[in-house]
RNA sequence: GGGCCUAUAGCUCAGUUAGGUGAGAGCGCACGCCUGAUAAGCGUGAGGUCGGAGGUUCGAAUCCUCCUAGGCCCA
């Protein structure tokens, strides 16, 4: 027998498991599979009446194909259902799209070069309804490709009948309670277009404005606050470049914590902030002697005389005054500016607004009607010239909004808004927070804090593309009707027909003739509410469309999951939809995770270059590189990708597969139902093996408990390199490969083997859903076991494999081995050895214990050496000590006699055997017993 | 400017429940071995003043303050 032919003796590893994993093009053919073999309905009936686990998805907005965020959040969602399937709940996922809006609106509008006044409303939703829809199921086929288990085919769409019909009656209890409410409030409004505009729909450039510093005399307030420091008359001055808002004036600002002053001039005294009086001093020309100071806070509601108008006006406290520019005194008109409007909020006063559609001035300003606001400056400035209250005028360039169509400037000018009023059940709502869990924790008081400082919510939008507000008005008396009445009609309509009706039918179609007035009594019609709701509306009840009154699912959800910033949008607005009708949260926990950023930790944007996408991921590694990207990163924190990061877990991906593929290799004959042996009989190593499969399976399973992946992604990834590959596998090879097929040893081996990739592609396959289906696929007697690790139950940790005498034992022994290899290298360096099986071993074990339980032949085994001579005394000579900790010492030497040819071990005896030339005994002795012949 | 959060080796993460054995792992990197897991596998080694500065303490990566950088949401 020659060489080559001793190899052929060997059992060597076979699998048709790739070493290369080619996922771009085996993920598809897998998905493919479950499909056709109905796994997700297979796995739902075998949950049937199980405990459920309810993730309710957050719906993703349906204008563009998924960014990497998108995916994450996916796939970090996939993670938690598939665990909790295999925990044995019963966790159905039912993903779902938010499709209405501004900026789908706004697409559709752009590409097709449409202005929102000159198309038909219901032509208009059509196309937007279209642009939705596409991106609906542009989205649904990535996220499956994902791998992400879900009810694809009966998603919940915010666009679908049955869910706008869900919303106007959520709409219509909450204003049944009273919490609906309809009050002015500032808006972007382009004059020329009549229409208000959405921040997006607003751009910026330099405008040239007047600048102009304005008195505002004392009623005599003030002079008696400062005790009569001087006879000369006083002003507050404010500073504005928008004369024509000053008809609405309502208020002065002053900031609470800042020093404002009484400064004297030659003829008047004025009241500015003690810090801008240089620059006051520069336009009047004059110096400004201070007289007293005194702080904002205490100036609070003295009140000061309107320049032009009858008016008395107060000073108020706000916040957001700065020093940058003007006196420190802000001119306040909470019709015109939305800080203006949030301290009139505190105040109680009302927005006011004189100006019609057309930017106009109305007869509420007698001396202004008819002027638009840009001709009102001019006019404003005149007056005021001419009586005196004009301090100094210029001229300044800056920053100012216009008109995304028309280019023209823009105003902010009050209109009638809906609003809910969360300020009606504010408490709730923070009870309700108290009694979630958030994960992290400190989404509680990240969300707790924001909810508290919001008073209302502005449901209004004088949009096309949503669903409308559900409100009439009585052509007799002009009041607003919702009742039980209207709503069900309106919600009836909508459940046959979707909410275009509303904007194709007359009211009296959608109503009927018999309804009167709640009001006034009156019959002779009704106005339909031209604003649709905001998107978070629609979306903040998907809890009750989705999840009340579903057999499947159930209220409230076990888990809702989103990025950080959904505290102010999703989160919240579920919140407060939920509080205001059922009086607590949709659900029971909320996870938060960070956002996707660079390798550097930035923010990633198309101009700054580090993008990454998800398909171009998906089409260079595949789905599974990219779950493992997810289960890697902890996410509780921003978390980062790059393409060095991406390499980074190929490498790691590369060494998971292979240590599979090598325990499959070694499983090419074994049958556990017939060759299994019993835990009693394994080899020693080899209960070590199992046992370290144990802490394995504990940890990960705590992991995912927690919800902290990258935990069990570190701990899976630690046992394949370190137990297994570069410990358990490389020592079990000479065992696996020259020993008989089914001797005893060999068939230990392979028992823990089995059990050790059994259990892996099940802690594998809540991450990687198609590399452990392709483990799972290759396992023998694959037929006798489920046909896709997706309908298995999570691996049990059987304690009686836990052997703690063993597993102290063992790890002294790996201590050791660790010396054994350090001295090993010396040798290797010094030429006197290459492969280790060119070693023998001298060592020095100063623990009597140990030396006693392990023979020379196991030690050889582990140490990968040919032979071990141990000794129970110090050496007289070593080439490594281990010093710091057991006190080992070895010495390298070479291996006594040749080089087996069948095993590569060193024997004394190695070549005396007649019929097997150039073989140990042992293998002499394997070629024997399989009848091997010459 | 405000609320919330983050900052440990080049990278991903540990560091045990409110501080005390000399700060760890894997990957990557360098050097070497093997060629019967081979576009694999094994071994050894070099990398960190725990973002910075103060403070509390006998003692801090771990507690407090400030600063810097970054993220989300507001203004």
């Amino acid at each position: 027998m020659n060489n080559m032919d001793y190899k052929d003796t060997l059992n060597l590893p076979k699998t048709r498991f790739p070493m290369k994993a080619d996922l771009p093009q085996k993920e598809p053919e897998i998905l493919k599979m479950w499909e056709e073999r109905e796994i997700n309905k297979k796995a739902r009936e075998k949950r049937k009446g199980a405990p459920k686990f309810v993730l309710h998805d957050g719906p993703p907005y349906a204008n563009g194909p998924i960014h990497i965020g998108t995916a994450f959040n996916k796939i970090l969602k996939d993670l938690i259902v598939r665990y909790k399937f295999m925990q044995g709940f019963d966790a159905p996922y039912v993903p779902g799209w938010d499709t209405h809006g501004l900026p789908i609106e706004y697409q559709v509008l752009k590409t097709n070069n449409l202005k929102k006044e000159e198309v038909d409303p219901v032509k208009l939703r059509e196309m937007c309804r279209d642009y939705a829809l596409k991106f609906v199921n542009i989205q649904r086929e990535e996220f499956k490709r994902l791998g992400v288990r879900g009810y694809w085919e009966k998603p919940y769409i915010t666009l679908n009948p049955e869910y706008e019909a869900k919303q106007i009656e959520v709409f219509g209890k909450i204003a049944s309670k009273g919490y609906i409410y309809r009050w002015k409030k500032p808006v972007f409004w382009c004059a020329s277009c009549e229409t208000a505009l959405a921040a997006a729909e607003v751009e910026y450039w330099d405008e040239t404005s007047p600048s102009i510093y304005v008195k505002f005399r004392d009623t005599g307030d003030i002079k008696s606050f400062f005790g009569n420091a001087t006879a000369k008359p006083i002003s507050v001055i404010i500073w504005t470049t928008t004369p024509w808002t000053l008809p609405a004036n309502l208020a002065i600002a002053l900031h609470p914590d800042y020093d404002y002053a009484l400064v004297e001039g030659k003829e008047e005294a004025f009241i500015i902030a003690l810090k801008t009086r240089e620059r006051i001093e520069e336009i009047t020309k004059e110096e400004l002697k201070v007289l007293k100071v005194a702080k904002g806070r205490n100036m609070e509601n003295l009140r000061v005389k309107h320049p032009f108008l009858d008016r008395e006006v107060p000073l108020l406290l706000a916040e957001f005054v700065t020093l940058e520019e003007g006196t420190g005194c802000v001119h306040s008109a909470p019709g015109h500016g939305p800080e203006d409007y949030e301290m009139g909020i505190k105040y109680n006063l009302e927005p006011f607004s004189p100006l019609d559609n057309k930017g106009r001035f109305t007869s509420e300003i007698s001396i202004l009607e008819g002027l638009t606001y840009d001709e009102a400056n001019g006019k404003i400035i005149e007056i005021m010239r001419e009586n005196g209250t004009l301090l100094y005028a210029d001229n300044v360039v800056h920053s100012y909004p216009h008109c995304w169509r028309c280019k023209n400037p823009v105003i902010f000018r009050a209109t009638p808004q809906w609003f809910i009023n969360v300020s009606a059940f504010k408490e709730e709502a923070l009870k309700a927070i108290e009694e979630v869990q958030w994960i992290p924790d400190w989404g509680k008081t990240r969300i707790y804090n924001m909810v508290k400082e919001r008073s209302d919510w502005c449901l209004s939008r004088q949009r096309v593309w949503g669903v409308p507000i559900p409100a009439f008005y009585c052509k007799s008396c002009g009041k607003e009707i919702i009742t039980e009445e209207t709503i069900n009609k309106v919600k009836e309509l909508f459940l046959k027909e979707g909410s275009n009706a509303w904007f194709s039918k007359n009211p009296e179609e959608i109503l009927g003739r018999d309804l009167k007035c709640p009001h006034c009594g009156s019959s002779i019609g009704f106005e339909k509410e031209t604003d649709t709701m905001d998107v978070w509306f629609d979306s903040g009840i998907s809890h009750f469309a989705v999840l009340e009154n579903n057999p499947d699912l159930k209220w409230p959800a076990d888990m809702y999951l989103e990025g950080t910033d959904q505290h102010r949008g999703w989160f919240q607005t579920s919140l407060l939809t939920s509080v205001a009708v059922k009086g607590r949260a949709p659900y029971d926990s909320v996870l938060t995770h960070g956002f996707i950023v660079d390798g550097e930790g930035r923010k990633m944007s198309k101009s700054l270059g580090n993008v990454i996408y998800p398909q171009e991921v998906i089409e260079k590694h595949g789905a599974d590189l990219l779950r493992l990207w997810v289960a890697s990163a902890d996410y509780r924190e921003d978390v980062r990708i790059s393409n060095k990061i991406l390499d980074q877990l190929v490498e790691a991906y590369r060494r998971i597969r292979n240590t599979a593929r090598f325990i499959l290799g070694n499983l090419y004959d074994f049958s556990p139902s017939k060759d299994s042996i019993p835990y009693e009989e394994l080899l020693e190593i080899d209960k070590w093996a199992l046992m370290r499969l144990q802490r394995l399976i504990k940890r990960v399973t705590w992991g995912y408990d927690q919800y902290e992946f990258h935990l069990p992604y570190h701990y899976i990834h630690d046992f394949c390199v370190l137990d297994m590959s570069s410990f358990y596998l490389d020592i079990l090879k000479d065992r696996l490969y020259v020993m008989p097929p089914d001797s005893k040893e060999r068939r230990s081996a392979q028992t823990v083997l089995f059990k050790i990739i059994l259990a892996l592609s099940k802690l594998l396959a809540p991450i990687l859903v198609f590399t452990a289906e392709e483990i799972w696929q290759n396992l023998p007697e694959a037929e006798t076991r489920e046909e896709s690790v997706h309908l298995t139950r999570w691996p049990e940790v059987e304690e009686r494999y836990i052997d703690e005498d063993l597993e102290r034992r063992w790890e002294k022994l790996i201590k050791i081995r660790k010396a054994v290899n350090k001295a090993i290298e010396l040798a290797r360096q010094r030429d006197l050895i290459g492969s280790s099986l060119e070693a023998k071993v001298k060592i020095f074990i100063p623990d009597e214990d140990l030396r006693e339980h392990f023979s020379s032949k196991d030690l050889a085994d582990v140490f990968i050496v040919s032979q071990v001579e141990v000794f129970s005394e110090n050496l007289l000579e070593y080439d490594y000590k281990d010093e710091e900790d057991m006190g080992t010492e070895v010495k390298i030497v070479r291996a006594d006699g040749q080089k087996c040819e069948r095993c590569w071990q060193y024997h004394p005896e190695t070549g005396r055997d007649e019929l097997y030339p150039n073989t140990c005994p042992r293998c002499a002795s394997v070629l024997r017993k399989l009848g091997c012949s010459l």
